[in-house]
DNA sequence: ATGTCC
C-alpha cells in the first residue's frame, strides 16, 4: 500500500474492505498527500473517521452536508449525590421536546439563517447525554479543563443541520465541487465564508441545545468546558506552507483535550491527543464509528433480544426519543467497540487517556 | 447527515 495512506487499526478492529476501498479512492484524488483512517473507519457517501491532508486544492464533498458537527461537553454543576435521576428523566420527558424551552432572547442577537433549526438536535446519531466520570487515569490534565468526578456532565453531539446541507448542495450544483475548489479562486473564497459560517452556526447550536437542556433539569452551572469540530476543513501551516485537513468525522489532535464518545450504552473519554500527529493527518477518532448499517439494524437485534431489552443493554442507561428506529439504528450493538478504538490510538502513542464517563441519560429526537 | 424517501 502506498505510504500517503496509512490505518490505524491492530488486529481486535475490524474495518470493512469497503470503507478501505472508499479511502483509498480520495487519497488519490488530485493534490491529497495523505489520507488516514482511524480505528473506527467505516463507509459512507465519502470515507468517515477518515482526514486527508491537501495543498492548493480542497474537497467540500470530503466533508459532506453536516459542516461544523462536533462535540461539546459542559458542566451541569449538579453533584453526584444530588443527582435524581428519575426526576431528571421525568422534566426531559415530560418537555415534549426541548423546543419548548424559549431561546428567543439568542436569536434575535443573531444574523446566521437558518435559525428556526438553531437549538435543535437532529437526528441519525446526534444526542445530548448526561453522564457521569466514571475512571479517572490523569488527574492534572482533567484539573487544567476544569472537570471535577462529583459533577454531573452534559455531552452535545449536534451539527450545523439544514444551514449545512444548504452550503454543499449549493457548491454541488454552482461549482461541480467533486473536482475540488483551487485555492484562492471565487468558489474557494465563497466555500470558506460559507463553511466558516456554518462553523459558527453548529457551534452555537450545540450552546443553545445545552442550555435547553440545561435550563429543562434544573442546573444551577452553564459552563462549557470542550468544544471540538470533526466535520470541517482547517488549514494548517506544515513546514511553512499552506496545508488543509479535511476531517470527516475526526476530532483535531492539535486543539487540547477531546471527548471520544461511545454509543448510547457505552463509556466516552476524554483524552488528550500528543501533538505534531503529522502521520495521523493531525486527527484522533471522535467516537466509536459504525459497525452495522442503519439498514438491517431492526431485524439483527430483534434475532438477538426481547423488545425490552434492545432499550436496556449494558450498561445503566435511560433513553428518551420521539422515533422508534433510533432505539435500533443507534443500538450500542450497531457500533464498534469503544474501548478497542481507545486502545488502538494508546499503542500508536497518538493519544494518553484522561478520563472514561459512563451514560446516565441519553435524549434524542 | 437532511423537515429525505416510503
Amino acid at each position: 500500500m502506498d505510504n500517503k495512506i496509512k490505518i490505524v487499526k491492530s488486529n481486535k478492529s475490524w474495518i470493512e474492505s469497503n470503507a478501505v476501498e472508499q479511502l483509498i479512492k480520495v487519497t488519490n484524488l488530485e493534490g491529497v498527500l495523505k489520507g488516514v483512517g482511524l480505528p473506527d473507519l467505516h463507509a459512507g457517501k465519502t470515507p468517515a473517521g477518515a482526514s486527508f491532508i491537501t495543498k492548493d486544492i480542497i474537497y467540500p464533498h470530503i466533508i459532506g452536508n453536516d459542516i461544523g458537527c462536533g462535540m461539546g461537553i459542559f458542566s451541569t454543576g449538579i453533584k453526584k449525590n444530588k443527582f435524581k435521576l428519575d426526576k431528571i428523566i421525568k422534566k426531559l420527558d415530560g418537555l415534549n421536546g426541548i423546543e419548548n424551552i424559549s431561546i428567543e432572547d439568542f436569536l434575535e442577537k443573531t444574523h446566521l439563517p437558518f435559525k428556526e433549526k438553531l437549538g435543535t438536535i437532529g437526528g441519525g446519531n446526534h444526542f445530548a447525554e448526561l453522564q457521569e466520570i466514571d475512571e479517572v487515569y490523569d488527574n492534572e490534565e482533567l484539573d487544567s479543563i476544569s472537570m471535577n468526578k462529583s459533577i454531573i456532565y452534559l455531552l452535545v453531539h449536534s451539527g450545523s443541520r439544514s444551514y449545512g446541507e444548504s452550503i454543499l448542495r449549493k457548491f454541488i450544483e454552482d461549482y461541480s465541487c467533486q473536482d475540488g475548489l483551487y485555492i484562492g479562486s471565487d468558489a474557494f473564497n465563497k466555500y470558506m465564508a460559507d463553511h466558516e459560517r456554518a462553523l459558527e452556526f453548529a457551534k452555537l447550536n450545540r450552546e443553545l441545545i445545552a442550555y435547553r437542556i440545561l435550563k429543562a433539569i434544573g442546573a444551577k452551572d452553564n459552563q462549557k468546558i470542550l468544544d471540538s469540530v470533526h466535520n470541517g476543513i482547517s488549514k494548517k501551516e506544515i513546514d511553512s506552507q499552506e496545508h488543509y485537513i479535511h476531517r470527516k468525522g475526526t476530532a483535531p489532535s492539535d486543539e487540547g483535550c477531546v471527548i471520544v464518545a461511545g454509543s448510547r450504552g457505552t463509556k466516552s473519554y476524554i483524552v488528550k491527543p500528543y501533538e505534531n500527529l503529522y502521520d495521523y493527518a493531525f486527527s484522533i477518532s471522535h467516537g466509536s464509528g459504525r459497525k452495522w448499517s442503519r439498514f438491517g439494524c431492526k431485524e439483527k437485534l430483534e434475532n438477538m433480544y426481547s423488545k425490552k431489552s434492545v432499550r436496556q443493554n449494558k450498561l445503566v442507561y435511560n433513553l428518551i426519543y420521539k422515533d422508534k428506529s433510533v432505539v435500533y439504528e443507534e443500538a450500542p450493538e450497531a457500533y464498534k467497540n469503544i474501548e478497542n478504538v481507545i486502545e488502538d490510538m494508546v499503542n500508536e502513542n497518538m493519544i494518553k487517556v484522561v478520563a472514561s464517563l459512563n451514560p446516565l441519560i441519553t435524549y434524542k429526537v
